[in-house]
DNA sequence: TTGTAGGCGTTATCAG
DNA sequence: CTGATAACGCCTACAA
């Protein structure tokens, strides 16, 4: 369908050298007369020669590729990938020669993690970067005795020595309580996230604790289940607006939710702050964006995905495998969305 | 830092076979005897033995990746890509084995094609698919050069001989117009969406000429600038309510748009459909979500992904390269945000 | 500064 | 059905 591409021996035969003389021209290593190069790099535009990849990576056994793995269908809307994967892109940038390959570990059979393992046996990807894993991914076990080399970001990992970068869930939901309290609340409600991830639990089981560390009651119905989607906070909200008593304040387990909770709220004529506050998680850009501007703990998440890329790029780079989980902190974001209750 | 990979080396001395048996093994292709291919089996399954992918390749001359082009900044966020990208998975499931990669004609010195073209010369990727074209970019000619396999969608290529997937923008806003204008409204605003893509400008044009053909005027202001973003969205609002005479209904050049319009409408006491009516473009997921639910053009994304992914996919495999432009209809979606003009 | 020989791991060709 | 040999295009080691 068109010319074969152009190789070192087409630019050697043309130029009277050697392939390994124009080799060292495309790894710009090893001396070589300026007049060679020149001609070289002459002969090579005209043909419009490019290294062929796939022979160079089968010699040094690399595939310069980086497996981003996540649930597509949950991560690809809204903001929380977009951000996690600009701080991938700082980390590794484009003059970095690595490029990103895209998994879907919903995808079926994916998440025992023998499809990845595969892929890295396989030599298709250097290293993996993991988004939001799934409580119920198996992979981590699989992936550990492959030893691929990982980085986990946005959660936890349950297993000690695979690399994690995540958020401080107890620390930025503490802090939320914490100003919900001082504001004067006391019937405080909570919506959860999906169950699917370790960090919906953490942050309810947060919440419950400090509840209890400070004597006060949850009455039943103010627990509501969720899986982070606007749809879920709408069904929440219109629940807890027939609870009684009426909670005081909301939180929610991300701003996605907080959000819809607003809008469910406002759409029946109860006022926001000034009749329930509501709280979320995430700082996602629509928290800066919705009326009123939300109350929130902000999660440093590109910072957490550069973070996160790095550590696997040095452990590619070094030859060795990421360790050490960090845990980044989150900060309290007051806005608009939270005061204090009505006597 | 792990036991060097299995080579078909390996399991041929092993089960004291050549190197070629065990190939074909792999590529279960020709006839082996299947105590041969047993024995292969088995002991290829004990050496964790994968077949080497980049050795393949260069063997083959392919790279087994799909690339992805699109403004990342752009598109991640949100649900247009998700869609899209739905539809290439239909088309290129896992088991393809081929593995999308991820670019961003975003970045430096991409949009020139340039970038694009060396990842194809160099092998990296076997053919591209391109979403969201920038109207400033470049590459299509560039690439076009190259013979580089690829699709464009969502845009329609202005080189007619490239490749490309999209809707029929001027059917759907016709068809929005109409049903404006059967309503009984006159006096109807217009806010853009990004000028860097050509189908935003198409839209707006669209809209000029229905207004033109119908004879109606435009007053001053009541085309509104914007950039698909919901910031853009609100801004337009603030604007055509201070515009005199008020407009009756306000179209939107995406839903994002529509609906930061309809919350900045209620947010000033203004009704939605009965003060003011709004439609948007494309029938976002968040589009019947919203309060209320929005009148807009459906645009079948995911299967214009599919549709170009498998165009791709069959001129990959036929050594062929995509030809002809697809042109899929729209629908008008008529919800809540729309009614007759107060008299 | 340049060239030669050999290998990376797979597959194709053509015998046997 | 199986095997020897040669390719794929690059790079490393070692000479010259």
């Amino acid at each position: 369908m068109h010319n074969p591409h152009a190789t070192m021996d087409d630019i050697a035969r043309e130029c009277g050298l050697s392939k390994k003389t124009v080799s060292r021209v495309f790894c710009d290593s090893t001396a070589v007369k300026k007049a060679t190069r020149d001609k070289v790099m002459e002969v090579a535009k005209r043909l419009r020669y490019e290294v062929n990849i796939l022979a160079r990576n089968l010699n040094q056994n690399q595939s310069g590729f980086i497996g981003v793995a996540t649930p597509l269908d949950a991560m690809l809307p809204g903001n929380y990938f977009a951000e996690i994967f600009q701080g991938f892109r700082r980390a590794i940038p484009d003059e970095s020669g690595y490029i990103f390959a895209l998994f879907d570990t919903n995808s079926e059979s994916f998440n025992d993690g023998e499809k990845l393992a595969k892929l890295y046996r396989q030599r298709r990807v250097d290293g993996l970067l993991v988004v939001a894993l799934h409580t119920h991914d198996r992979f981590v076990g699989t992936l550990e005795q492959v030893h691929v080399p990982m980085v986990i970001v946005g959660e936890k990992s349950a297993n000690r020595s695979v690399c994690s970068v995540f958020c401080d869930d107890e620390f930025g939901i503490n802090q939320l309580c914490s100003y919900l309290y001082s504001l004067g609340h006391r019937r405080i409600a909570f919506v959860q996230g999906s169950n699917e991830y370790a960090t919906s639990l953490r942050r309810k089981e947060t919440f419950l604790q400090f509840m209890k560390s400070k004597g006060l009651e949850i009455p039943s119905g103010y627990i509501q289940p969720g899986d982070n989607s606007p749809r879920s906070g709408r069904a929440a909200a219109q629940i807890l607006l027939q609870t009684t008593p009426r909670p005081t304040a909301i939180m929610a387990g991300n701003d996605a939710m907080a959000i819809a909770i607003m809008e469910t709220l406002r759409a029946h004529n109860v006022r926001v702050p000034e009749d329930i506050s509501v709280t979320g998680f995430d700082d996602d850009t629509a928290s800066r964006q919705c009326s009123p501007l939300l109350t929130t703990a902000h999660q440093p998440i590109s910072d957490m995905g550069e973070f996160g890329a790095r550590k696997l790029i040095y452990a590619i780079n070094s030859k060795t495998l990421p360790r050490g989980n960090t845990m980044m902190e989150p900060s309290l974001i007051i806005r608009e969305s939270t005061a204090s209750p009505r006597p």
